[in-house]
Order: C-alpha cells, then structure tokens, then sequence
DNA sequence: GGCTTTGTCAACCAGTTGATTGAGTACGTC
DNA sequence: GACGTACTCAATCAACTGGTTGACAAAGCC
C-alpha cells in the first residue's frame, strides 16, 4: 500500500477520519478540538491525524503547544480524477449498450421474446 | 464498518481491486478473466470480487459455469458526491479566507449578539 | 525551576485483511 | 455417470488496524 491513491482511500474508509476531513473543510483545528465529539483517547485521535497526513489530506504546523491541523484540498483532486476518469468510461460503455444489444438480439433471436404477441 | 461509503473507499483502497475496476470499465469479465494478469490464485481474486460486491460496486450473474462481472457504475456518484461537496467547501474556505478570519476575531471578542438589549 | 497544557511515542491487544492450500459445488460435455 | 471447467467455501497464517494505557516531550505560566 505504498501509492498515494490506496493511502487517500484507505483514509477515508473510515467514518471518524471523514468526518475530521468534514470538519476541517470548515476551519482548522486542533487535535485537542478535533477529539472533543468522539469518545475515544487523545492518542487514538492523534493516529488518525497521521493516516490522514501520510495520504496527504492534512498537514500540520506548530504553535506554542498546539498542532494545527490544515486541510489539503488538491488531494481531493487525485481522487476526483481517479474517480471521473472511470465513471466516464462506464457511462460511455452504458450509452451505447442499446445499440450493442439491439445487435445481439438482431443476430441471437429473430423471432420474439418471451410473452410478445406474436 | 457498516456504511456503504465506507465500503466503498475501503474496496478502492487496494491497488488490484482499483485495477479490476478499471479493466470492468471497459467490458464485463469473469472472475479467471479478471485473474489472468495477476500474480495470485483464483480464490484470492474470487475474494477481491467479495468485497467490491459488499461495497456495491460490481454485481455478478450467472452463466453456465461463469460467474461473469459487471460493474454498477452509480457507485461512483456517492464518492463523487462526497468528494465534491467538501471540496467546494474546502475552496470556498479558501477564497473567503480573508473574510473568515476576521469574523472569527469578531467572534472572539466578549460581546454577543443574542438578547444583548440591556 | 516546577506545574500545566497539548500532544506524541511505545508497547500491547483484539479484530480484520490479503494471501495461501485443500476440499467441495455447479454446470456442460463425453 | 465420469470428467473437466469455473468458481466458492473453510481453515490457516502473517501483517496491518484501531483501540487502549503509561511514559515522555515541548511550550507557556507561576
């Protein structure tokens, strides 16, 4: 798992992660903020902090004490485009699926289907 | 892990999984089909297809002997939509910066603004 | 210098994942 | 009915994940 497109999406397999990406898109924060609504440790916040910051989805800076976590929004991107690419294809596949089966059942069947009044 | 978004990111986290993707974008396949290029046994590709199946990104029928794969492509509209919405969030932040951080300073300061006719 | 706040690192543990092999099922063909 | 093809299920295994607690580091405050 060592390409930047597994990690992004295996960040965001999890329904904490996403919603610390969620609020982020707001302001950023820190982690003690970003701990607050769940009901888990510090510590279990602070490693997900890092899976998102290994795929690239967060960066973190210093302040005093503080590690403000930033959302990086250009990551978004690889997966939009991974995503697009893909589902664009699909659909060109689907839109000519008429004609393809119009063809099949021109040469499977040249009499009618099932229940069709003959 | 029970949401389906979650799923879904999970299944794509996987390089092979991301590829049999791909590869279904252009025609549907059986499972030794989608096995063929890859270095492992049929039954772990047969396990792959579990979890894309699980996450609702393809779905299988069956034909003789074959088990042929087709990809549900309107999967990819729920990561789109996911991805698109924090996205545009995380941009508007970013043109509004300017704005934002000086009303969070107005925020800061002691006065509200409900019910404060004294 | 000592205390508090904020956060990380390390060790550990249970559960999941991705792979394997071996056995078994479903279907068509001979 | 025996055989081959296409595939799935079950057991097993090492590696990874997500959580825990305890100890530590880094910065500001007294």
């Amino acid at each position: 798992m060592t390409d930047q497109l597994s990690k992004v999406f295996a960040a965001l397999a999890d329904p904490t992660r996403r919603d610390m990406v969620a609020r982020l898109t707001v302001a950023d924060a820190t982690v003690g903020d970003l701990a607050e609504p769940y009901d888990v440790s510090l510590q279990a916040v602070s490693k997900h902090l890092k899976v998102l910051e290994e795929a690239g989805l967060v960066s973190r800076s210093r302040e005093a004490q503080r590690r403000p976590v930033h959302l990086e929004a250009e990551v978004f991107d690889l997966m939009s485009k991974w995503i697009e690419r893909y589902r664009r294809q699909a659909e060109e596949r689907y839109s000519r699926l008429d004609a393809v089966l119009a063809s099949l059942q021109e040469a499977d069947s040249p009499t009618a289907e099932e229940g069709t009044a003959s």
